[in-house]
DNA sequence: CGTTGTGAACTCATTCACAGCT
DNA sequence: AGCTGTGAATGAGTTCACAACG
């Protein structure tokens, strides 16, 4: 159900996707030996199989060399191009617990173009506060901020209750999609993309997978 | 490629199991008028199709009532027994940062049964620290205190490079499972299982979508 | 040679639609 | 009447296997 009619032309899936983040990055650490890349190579890398890898990034164009393999540089670009990451994405934070803290430490953000570039916070002992270089706005702020810095996303990093408010309030503002860490569906118009990170969600998937494997093998 | 042969008589899918934790997230929380709940109200509530809620409930046994819906607690229950929460996880936290004082005051762990009885870090500064009512340990104490407090779960909140040694210390002292948050892919004996959370990848895929929805509609 | 790109087969997942129970 | 459980249909995603190419 929900909503996605998978726009145009959109060759990818959500897996796929995530793939490629996945090539991206290894092609980032393992930077390379001869300047190439073979599918076998980004496959033991990522955790998937040649014929996977093969496939998915086929769907880029044809960015391989048939005898040679796949050139790093080249092929690092064309996945931060379809990926939308060539670019600068500014960002704000609500909810300046340790949550956002952690992440804004965290360079991986920074690296893939990632710019964090207001707090916001509803706690009157945070506000005026300074987190990491920046200064904890009030939420009340956020309809003129988000314009004026020319916001586009949103990290939410507040506890459940208020989350969706906050997602209605950076809807509002202009934002046109959210990283939601609370454990909450939001409801948000289909213009507004929401992808979330269940924390606990992912714990519990562990454990499944644990109990799983435990017993048998 | 990887792994799992998937296990005897496991009739879930990854995706499914995931679902699951959703239905017993929305199950706590509207904690039922009647006690209970129906396929369309749940689907509602996670944001997918009632008749994937159904063919996913139906896989845990026949717990519904035709004409009347699923009595929610026994719901739960059955839920929380299959994803084989129904009974306490011990685990340990590697890397005391922000991320892991984030996941130490985040009450969705408790609340799930999962208890976290120990803190690792290599940082002779934090060593012997009182974090949210735990000391903190040396690294080398993992060996003896994994076995010591019955810990069978390790999440590892520390930076790429050292994570996949602490990976294979943590295994070696005998923990069924890690919850990896390091972006990188680790490498386990097939008995210890993994789930990882890449942070950036989550905001990569926000941007992705964003850029996608953007242009078109 | 080695390695990509891809039709075809296959497996897994989701939706449809309705029979069957309460 | 209402709502579940499920066979059948459809769709998505993955692997196979090999032709095409440097």
């Amino acid at each position: 159900m929900s909503d996605d009619p998978p726009a145009p032309d959109a060759k990818l899936s959500r897996a796929t996707a995530q793939r490629l983040s996945h090539y991206l990055r290894s092609l980032g650490s393992s930077a390379r030996h001869g300047g190439t890349v073979s599918s076998v190579e980004l496959a033991h890398a990522v955790g998937v199989s040649a014929a996977q890898v093969r496939r998915d990034l086929a769907a880029l164009g044809h960015l391989g060399q048939r005898g040679v393999g796949y050139d790093a540089a080249g092929l690092a670009n064309a996945i931060r191009k379809t990926l939308g990451i060539h670019r600068e994405w500014r960002a704000c934070l609500v909810g300046v617990g340790n949550l956002a803290r952690a992440l804004l430490r965290y360079r991986g953000f920074q690296d893939q173009g990632f710019q964090i570039v207001a707090l916001f916070d509803t706690d009157p002992a945070k506000i005026g506060r300074l987190v990491e270089g920046l200064v904890v706005e009030p939420l009340a702020a956020l309809a003129t901020r988000v314009p004026e810095l020319r916001i586009e996303l949103g990290v939410l990093t507040v506890p459940s209750e208020p989350a969706q408010a906050i997602a209605d309030a950076l809807t509002a503002a202009g934002v046109k999609g959210l990283l939601n860490f609370a454990p909450v569906l939001l409801r948000t118009p289909p213009t507004v993309r929401v992808v979330a990170v269940d924390l606990a969600i992912q714990l519990e998937q562990l454990a499944f997978q644990v109990q799983l494997a435990g017993p048998s093998r």
